[in-house]
DNA sequence: CGGTATCCGAGATGATACTG
DNA sequence: CAGTATCATCTCGGATACCG
């Protein structure tokens, strides 16, 4: 719900703004986007994250942790030895597909510019 | 640039990567997004965006000169007495507003969702 | 008014070694 | 393989006081 005076934009509602706040809490941290797009690929195993984010164990056990818990991503222990874990985007994890997209074509386009001006 | 397989869809480019990857800098920090967010409406001075968002100077004073030095604000230091500085928008920060309403949009349905789970 | 300087604590992140 | 434990480091953010 926007309304236009002159450049600029109001949003008025402040629930918008406490969605931004959402997503932010529960992107935040440097390696759940990056996770995400990973996923949003194919599942993936505790070890292959690892190695293709080039993440520590430590950190990527937490962040995948919280992206669990936020529901955006699911856990399966599969019967196999030794034990292996699949890490998978959830229905509501890939509801942020588009926005990530989005975001993506605009820091091309922004980096672009930036690049253009110097 | 994605393709469908399955339930997982690719996200081809390296470049969205690194787009997304920026995006994520230049918004980083706690008060990037809301000070953004409060600019889309109208300029703003320094005390005025201090009080609104109830920051401290030295933190604002940080993060307005991270989004000056990526040109998505504009500071304007006016000819009053006291010394004023005006705050305000650029082109290339607006934009970035289209999609900081989806975001606000996607952290509202999330919120719904995740309410109605429980 | 619009900042800057200084100090502090909490949390994020990384490296490494270790466990089941 | 999939983590956990431990330690060290670094950055973030807040409080406060001060300057031009």
């Amino acid at each position: 719900m926007t309304k236009q005076i002159g450049k600029y934009q109001v949003i008025y509602s402040a629930k918008t703004r406490r969605g931004i706040q959402d997503f932010t809490e529960i992107i935040n941290g440097k390696w759940k986007l990056p996770i995400l797009i990973t996923l949003f690929e194919k599942p993936y195993r505790f070890k292959e994250l690892s190695r293709k984010l080039q993440i520590s164990p430590r950190m990527l056990t937490r962040e995948l942790q919280d992206l669990e818990m936020n529901k955006l991503i699911s856990r399966t222990v599969c019967n196999t030895k030794p034990t292996t874990v699949e890490y998978a985007i959830t229905k509501t994890g890939l509801t942020l597909k588009k926005i990530l997209v989005e975001i993506g074509t605009w820091g091309i386009a922004y980096r672009k510019k930036m690049l253009a001006k110097e």
